[in-house]
Order: C-alpha cells, then sequence, then structure tokens
DNA sequence: CTGGTCCGGGACCGACCGGTCCAAAAAGCG
DNA sequence: CGCTTTTTGGACCGGTCGGTCCCGGACCAG
C-alpha cells in the first residue's frame, strides 16, 4: 500500500502561486514559472489544481480566510469600544498597503485582470469584497453609525482608494491621509457619544 | 512620387486600440486582434507605432490630453466658484464612472498591470495620476483648503476608491456616494466663506 | 499604357501559453 | 531485496504572443 500523497503539497505550491501573483499580478505569471519555484512536478501541480483558472480562485480563497482571520483579530483587540473597531479594519489595510514591495490589493487586481464574470477567480475576488462592504456596514452599525451603509461606502472608498494609490504612488502619496480620512468620515457618521463632559 | 501616406491611419489604429485597451485591459488584447479591427494591414501599424509597449504609451498619453481638455473644460464652467471648480473634478469622475461597461481608471489599471517601472505605459500613466494629484492640489489651494495637500490626497482617496469599486461592485456598490463624500472631505477642509449671514 | 509607391495581409519567426501524457527515478513498504 | 506507489520533469500538443518580412494588388502620375 501506499499512502502520504505529500500533505504539505498544495500549501507548498500555494505558498509559491501566492507571491508570484501577488507580486507580479496572475496574467504576468505562468504555470511553468509556478512549478519551476516550487520544485515540484507539473503532474503534482495539476493534480492538486485542475487549471490555473482553479488555482488563482483557491488562492484568492485562501487570502479571503486569511485576511479575515488577521481582520477580526485585530478587530477584537477593541472590545468594547466599537468606534476604534471600525477603525481597525481601515488600520489594517493601511498598514499593509505600507510594506515595500506593495502593489495593490490581490481582490481588486484579480477582478480588473480578469472582467469576465464567469471567471472563477472574478467570482472569489468580488465575494471579498462584498464580505469587505458587508462587514464594515456591520461594524458602523454598532458604531452608532447613523447611516451604516453610507459609512461602510465611503470607508470603502477610502480603503479601495488607499491601494490603488498605494500601488501607483507609493506610501507617501495620497495613501498617506487615509487614516486620518477615514477617521474624519467615521467622526462625521457617528454621533458623538459625549464623551466624558457634555 | 507618392504622398497620402493615409492621414487618418493614426487615428483609427488609436480609436480601435483604445477601445479594446480600455474594455478588456491592455495584456489580454493581442496586436493581431487590434489590427484585424481596425482593417488595416500589420505594416501600417508597426510603422506607425514601433511596438505595443509604445502604443501603449501613446495611448495613455492620448488619454492623459483628452482627459484634461475635458477636465479643465468643465472647471472653467464655474468660473468664481473655486469650491465648485474642485468638485468639478470628482464629479467627472464619478460620471464617467456611471458609464455601462465601466472596468475602471485606464491609468490605475495600466500601472497595474505593468509594475516594471521602465514600462512605458506605466511611466505615461503613473505621470497622469501625478498630474491629477497636482491639479487637485491646486483646486484646492484656490478654494481656501487649510492644507491644500492633504485635501487633494483625500480626494485622490475618494476617486481612485470611485474607480476600483465602480469597476468591481458597479455604480451601486461604494461608488454611489463618492460625490457627498468628496463634498463633506471638501467642506471638512475648506474654512467657510460666510456664506451669507456670518 | 508604364513605372513607381503604398498598403493589406499572409507566411513565418522564436518564444511562450495552459495543459496532457508518459517514462524513468525515487521513496515507501513488506 | 523486490514490489508498489508517488513523484519528477521532459516531450509534446495546439494555440497565441509580439514582431519581421515580403508578395501581390491597388493606386496614382506621367
Amino acid at each position: 500500500m501506499a499512502r502520504t500523497p505529500a500533505p504539505g503539497t498544495r500549501r507548498r505550491i500555494m505558498l509559491v502561486a501566492s507571491r508570484l501573483f501577488r507580486d507580479h499580478g496572475v496574467r504576468a505569471v505562468g504555470m511553468q514559472q509556478v512549478i519551476d519555484e516550487t520544485g515540484l512536478g507539473k503532474s503534482l501541480l495539476y493534480r492538486e489544481f485542475p487549471s490555473k483558472d482553479e488555482l488563482v480562485a483557491a488562492w484568492l480563497r485562501e487570502s479571503d480566510e486569511e485576511w479575515w482571520r488577521i481582520a477580526e483579530d485585530a478587530i477584537d483587540r477593541h472590545t468594547g469600544d466599537p468606534v476604534r473597531r471600525l477603525f481597525a479594519l481601515v488600520e489594517l489595510t493601511a498598514e499593509s498597503a505600507r510594506s515595500p514591495g506593495f502593489h495593490g490589493c490581490v481582490f481588486y487586481n484579480t477582478s480588473l485582470e480578469f472582467r469576465d464574470d464567469d471567471h472563477p477567480g472574478r467570482r472569489e475576488a468580488l465575494a471579498h469584497l462584498r464580505r469587505m462592504r458587508d462587514r464594515l456596514r456591520v461594524l458602523g452599525m454598532e458604531a452608532g453609525a447613523e447611516r451604516p451603509d453610507d459609512l461602510a461606502d465611503a470607508l470603502m472608498l477610502v480603503i479601495g482608494g488607499l491601494y490603488v494609490s498605494a500601488a501607483a504612488l507609493g506610501p507617501d502619496g495620497p495613501a498617506r491621509v487615509a487614516v486620518s480620512t477615514a477617521e474624519t468620515l467615521i467622526r462625521e457618521h457617528c454621533p458623538v457619544p459625549a464623551a466624558a463632559g457634555a
């Protein structure tokens, strides 16, 4: 008998593919390149992922899961302060955009690379973006925003703008005011809880 | 002798290339496709544009020029009202993002497709984005913003977010609050000119 | 008509694309 | 050891990429 169909294989592929897709974009990376950099065989990759499209989709699915693991953790560090919980999500994106070789949000980027709604990668990307929007809306509601939908969408704009402008013009571009801009918008949308005095 | 090296040729190529690149992205469009849809010969295209990279760069250069023609015109429709002049630029981008097959800002998109700083297309794209930032800063200054740089960058975020989110989630996504968000930010940054009374 | 210019577009180039197949090597097991 | 299973990685498939070359026809001036 045989077993051990190599447990770490899938993770190894995903690690390499993730780095390549993130740094260079999906269309700019060939499957041969992924294979070469994993050191694995071609058949092994195509057994794990039946096609490039599926690899892309799986990559975004895992990226989404990882994002929410990190994000919910960051949010949970501010239990009891609903405004800061909302704010944490913006801070997290701003922080990620400050990393050296940053080239934008993989979800936005992939949705732009594949404009056919049937593409599995695009579908995963859009699903993530909708989840972001929803999460912001709920957090905005809990923060007491008068119009949580509007606040969530406004923050989505700031976050999206932060991503693309940091990718294009770097962290010293418009991205530098992202956090303070979000702060302004949150304050505008949330009635002051009469902090200490009034 | 000979002449008439076909005067409208360049424009015809540019028209087709522009539509294809805008709608499908640069990497998704082959030169053969451009040639086929122009109805022109292969040799003619490569005489006018020595390579695809140069065609892309020329496309963005012309798109930039066209943008500023339209934008300055929109701005000039509000002479004497510096706040509305600033606002006009945001309204214009919001309007363009509402067109049916909208797939984002060609400058942001192309800069994301080509991440090598030596790529001529990327260079043109980034140059345009810097011009946007500068123009917003000057308009912000003229509108009496306390910190024109910060206002310009905040508006860049809103505009960038508007583009990507409209491309991904459509005009009913976060893009719908772009104009009102920009309004909020402009008001926040510009000391009220004591409208009528005070 | 003749001579010359311009142009459409197919042949072709080497390279790479995503993907399939398979032979040989490697690794696990008794 | 030998047997089985896994794995490697190259050969190969048809197709497309950007780009070059060039043939034949259209066009025009004389």
